[in-house]
DNA sequence: CGTCTATTTGAATGTACTCAAAAGCGGTGG
DNA sequence: CCACCGCTTTTGAGTACATTCAAATAGACG
C-alpha cells in the first residue's frame, strides 16, 4: 500500500529497512473523491499530501474571483501549499481532486518529529524544494517566451495521460488562457492536419 | 566586510560565534564590474554566490535567441542557476552583472563541506529554497492574472530602487513584455497623471 | 566627437479575451 | 431508461492587449 511512496524516497536517499518502516509508519491512507478538496484558502494548511493515485489542482483565487492552476499534483508528486504550511498563514492555494484520488498524508507535528528523528529527510525534502523551484523556473520561461499553442503542446508532452482525465478548461486555467481560446487553438490544430 | 552576511544567516539560524566565524571563513570577497558575467551558459554553475551590493539578472536565452529576464538578484539575495548547481549540468542561465557588485561567493565543494561540519546550514538552506518557491509561484500567478501595466507598477512597489538603476529594457524582460511596450505603458501613464 | 545602444513614437498586425448563443455531455431523479 | 438540468465545449463577431517593424531621438561611453 505504501510501496510507492517507499520507492519515492529511495529514488534521493537511502534509509535502511528500519527507518523506511518508521517513516512510513507515519503517514495516512486516505481516499478523496472527484471534486473534493484537500485544503481550501485561508485555511491553514497542515499536511503535506504525497499523490499515490489520482490527480488533484492547486489553484489561486485572484481579487476578482478568477481562478487560476498553479500546477496538478498526479502520481507520484506532492500536493501542498507551502507557504502556508511552513508559516502556517492562510492559505494562498486551493487544492481540490479532479479525480477520485489515494493520498498518503502526514501532519506538520509528526513530519517535524521525523526532521528530527530521521535527518536524512532533510536532505530529501531539499531536493524536493529544489526540483519544485527548478520547475517553476521553468513555468515561468514558458510563459514569457511561448505563445498558447506552443505551451500547450508541451503540456501534453508533458504530461501525456492527463489531458483526457481532467476538463479542457483546467488545462487552460494551467496554461493561463480561456477555456475558449484553448478550445480554438485545437479547432485550428485538428483542422491543419486533415 | 562580511558582515551583511553575517545577519543574512542570523535571520533564519543562530550558529553561535565559533560556527559563524567557520562559515564566513568559506566565503571569499569578490568585486564585479557592470557587464561582466557570474555565469555564462553551457557552462557549469559552481558557486553559491551573495549579493552584498549592487544587482545581477538571471536570464534564459530561448530557441530564437531572445533574452528573458528569470530574476534579479539584488542586495542581500543569491544569485545561481539551482538547477546547474545541484545537477552538474550545463547552465540553463547566464547571470550578469546591471551594475558594479560585490559578491560574496562559496564553491560547491565548500559548501557542501559545510553542510556536513554545519548541520543547521541544511535549514537555511532549505528555507531559502523554500522562500525562492514561494517567489517563484507568485511571479507565475502574476504572469497569469495581470496585464503588463499591473504588473509593472508591482514591480515597481517590490524593487522601488531599482528601476533607476538599470536599463529599461531589463524591466521589460523581466515583465515578460517587449521594451517598446513598456515605453508605451510608461507615456500612457505620465499622460494620465499630467 | 563619433559610435553604439537604449528609448520613444507610430502604423500595421497578431495574439488572446469578452460576450453571447448554440451544441454536447454527464449525472441525477423520476 | 429517459428526460432534464447544469456545466463544459464550440463557434463567431467584436475588441483589447501586446508585438513587430521602422524611423527618429536621446543617452552613454570611450
Amino acid at each position: 500500500m505504501k510501496d510507492s511512496l517507499l520507492s519515492h524516497f529511495r529514488k534521493t536517499i537511502s534509509l535502511g529497512r528500519e527507518k523506511e518502516e518508521y517513516v512510513l509508519s507515519k503517514f495516512n491512507l486516505s481516499k478523496i473523491k472527484k471534486r473534493d478538496f484537500l485544503l481550501e484558502s485561508n485555511t491553514t494548511c497542515q499536511y503535506l499530501s504525497y499523490v499515490r493515485k489520482g490527480c488533484l489542482r492547486i489553484y489561486n483565487i485572484d481579487d476578482y474571483l478568477l481562478e487560476s492552476n498553479v500546477y496538478f499534483a498526479v502520481d507520484d508528486w506532492w500536493a501542498v501549499d507551502l507557504k502556508s504550511y511552513i508559516e502556517c498563514s492562510p492559505a494562498r492555494f486551493n487544492i481540490q481532486a479532479l479525480t477520485d484520488c489515494e493520498i498518503l498524508a502526514i501532519h506538520k507535528l509528526n513530519f517535524n518529529q521525523l526532521l528530527n528523528d530521521v535527518p536524512e529527510l532533510e536532505r530529501w525534502f531539499r531536493i524536493l524544494l529544489q526540483n519544485a523551484l527548478i520547475a517553476s523556473e521553468n513555468r515561468i520561461n514558458y510563459k514569457m517566451s511561448f505563445t498558447a499553442e506552443q505551451r500547450y503542446l508541451e503540456f501534453i508532452k508533458k504530461y501525456p495521460t492527463l489531458e483526457s482525465q481532467i476538463s479542457q478548461k483546467h488545462v487552460a486555467s494551467y496554461l493561463g488562457i480561456t477555456a475558449e481560446y484553448l478550445s480554438k487553438i485545437k479547432a485550428k490544430r485538428s483542422k491543419r492536419k486533415s
